[in-house]
RNA sequence: GGCGGCGUAGCCAAGCGGCAAAGGCGAGGGACUGCAAAUCCCUUAUUCCCCGGUUCAAAUCCGGGCGCCGCCUCCA
């Protein structure tokens, strides 16, 4: 499979020699409930963790949390809380979420501060080998060290007008050094370090803790674009100044969800959570949106396109449930046909994960179904339901069964009740009588009085009477 | 200003040098239906933001415009 990698720029295949593929995406910081956007990195990777393991790879997908960070530390402040009630909340909160919106939990879900004292020991080695330096109980790694800085983000140090929006820290050798431990300050959670008291810079956790669960060349790095830099940038810079080894051979970066063009932010207000969004429109109808459109590419969200997604997504359903519950009939014919959408629906995926495109072949097969169907070609119908189960499930979509119908029986009920009451008033009573008898014949009894038709289970079989252990 | 991306039918969206341009939504016509819904069939871009160029051949490559977006500060 080929993948476009941020680094290179260009198509690269994914060349794994002990068929397993090590991959780490970016998690979240944990300050708050995660916005619909926030949700494509996690549902696009998850697809293609998917896929991967569909073609018979073994995938190791490490995402990790940030349990503490300043906007959890500002969060608690404002809630009255400690950083670690907030941290802890927000996670539940974001494996719920996670959950809800049908993605699988990472291998390993790491948490920052389960990782201090080795961040402690790698920031330690960076120190002595004269990549970071200590000023005044903070620390900084030293660009100028490091001779590939630049090289993901295609960022040039000179070219850079470091300052023009933030004030340059005089105490930097240059503009772009970063933090990898800041001083504790009065009030914040803090960790023992050669250094003093303090916290781990947010870019070092995801290089310690991917070369801990990983090593120290991992195939797969991902993440929204907007990490590219500096997140990502600091983070290779780090990782391939401490072990001089590539850290990442693949970078994947999704596009940015948008709302009429403009990115969706936090701090822009133009989000909605994730939670509502999947409330409403079904985690398969939301997957299905975001597979609809190429991983790299920007993606405007709206309640029309997300309601278009879902019905598109109930019809192939339809299809689904239709043809499965056909009786069983005849010998599969020729298989060609089905062979070839098959085809060009991994063609589409190996060739850089193009899930439009293998979403438009799916398309194709369940017209083929129908049309097999309405031809009472009802092998050929189930056969091509069973693709599309197959071809689904390797994206993570249409593994659903028909909903159970518990809870309707008793709305089915209540309608032939007014139906009846409808009869009646016409003196249809042949009819109405029919409704009565059938219903009762189910083991509804209908009781009419005066304030209407009431009606009961009549416990006449043996379910109702079993012994419940 | 620097770096990167995008511009394909009314809308969404594949295609990235060679079948008069996938797929979905919407729209129109037909079949089916008591009427619907669903489904099926047909139609809906001779053309891919504009202008040049390369080529036997370009939506696809090159140059120049125009428009939109992201990153350069925490951000998926």
């Amino acid at each position: 499979m080929r993948l476009y990698n941020t680094l290179t720029r260009k198509l690269e295949e994914l060349a794994v020699h002990d068929n397993t593929v090590r991959m780490y995406v970016c998690g979240p910081t944990v300050y708050d409930l995660i916005h619909i956007g926030n949700a494509r990195p996690m549902i696009v990777f998850d697809a293609l963790r998917r896929y991967l393991e569909s073609r018979g790879y073994t995938v190791i997908y490490v995402q990790n949390v940030t349990d503490i960070e300043d906007k959890i530390i500002r969060r608690a402040q404002e809630e009255g809380r400690t950083p670690a009630e907030v941290a802890a909340h927000y996670t539940e909160e974001y494996f719920r979420d996670l959950a809800a919106l049908g993605v699988r939990e990472p291998t390993h879900a790491p948490r920052a501060t389960d990782y201090v004292p080795k961040m402690v020991t790698f920031i330690h080695s960076l120190v002595a080998s004269g990549h970071a330096y200590v000023v005044d109980g903070d620390v900084y790694f030293s660009v100028r060290s490091f001779p590939g800085y630049g090289k993901l983000s295609g960022r040039v140090r000179d070219d850079q007008e470091a300052g023009a929006r933030v004030e340059v820290d005089e105490r930097k050798r240059d503009p772009l050094d970063f933090a990898l431990w800041k001083k504790g300050k009065p009030g914040e959670p803090t960790w023992p370090s050669p250094w003093g008291e303090g916290r781990p810079g947010w870019h070092t956790e995801c290089v310690v803790m991917s070369r801990d669960l990983l090593g120290e060349t991992i195939d797969i790095h991902a993440g929204g674009s907007d990490l590219i830099f500096p997140h990502h940038e600091n983070e290779l810079a780090q990782a391939e100044a401490a072990t001089g080894k590539e850290f990442v051979r693949i970078w994947l970066h999704n596009g940015l969800l948008t709302v009429r063009g403009e990115r969706m932010g936090k701090s822009i207000g133009n989000f909605e959570y994730a939670r509502d969004v999947v409330g409403r429109y079904g985690s398969e109808a939301v997957r299905y949106f975001y597979l609809s459109r190429d991983w790299r590419k920007p993606l405007d969200f709206s309640h029309e396109s997300l309601a278009e997604a879902k019905r598109t997504v109930d019809r192939v359903y339809d299809f689904l449930w239709a043809a499965e519950a056909l009786p069983d009939g005849g010998t599969p014919g020729p298989t060609a046909e089905l062979d070839a959408l098959t085809q060009r629906f991994h063609d589409a995926l190996e060739e850089d994960f193009t899930t439009p495109a293998a979403l438009a072949v799916l398309q194709e097969i369940v017209g083929l179904g129908h049309r097999r169907k309405q031809e009472g070609d009802v092998a050929g119908a189930k056969a091509a339901a069973a693709v599309v189960r197959e071809l689904g499930a390797s994206l993570g979509l249409f593994q659903a069964g028909r909903p159970a119908t518990e809870g309707l029986a008793e709305d089915l009920i209540r309608l032939l009740i007014e139906l009846r009451a409808e009869l009646r008033t016409a003196k249809q009573f042949a009819l109405a009588d029919r409704v009565r008898d059938r219903l009762g014949e189910l083991g509804i009894e209908l009781r009419d009085g005066p304030q209407g038709t009431t009606w009961a289970l009549r416990p006449s079989s043996d379910e109702e009477a079993g012994p419940e252990a």
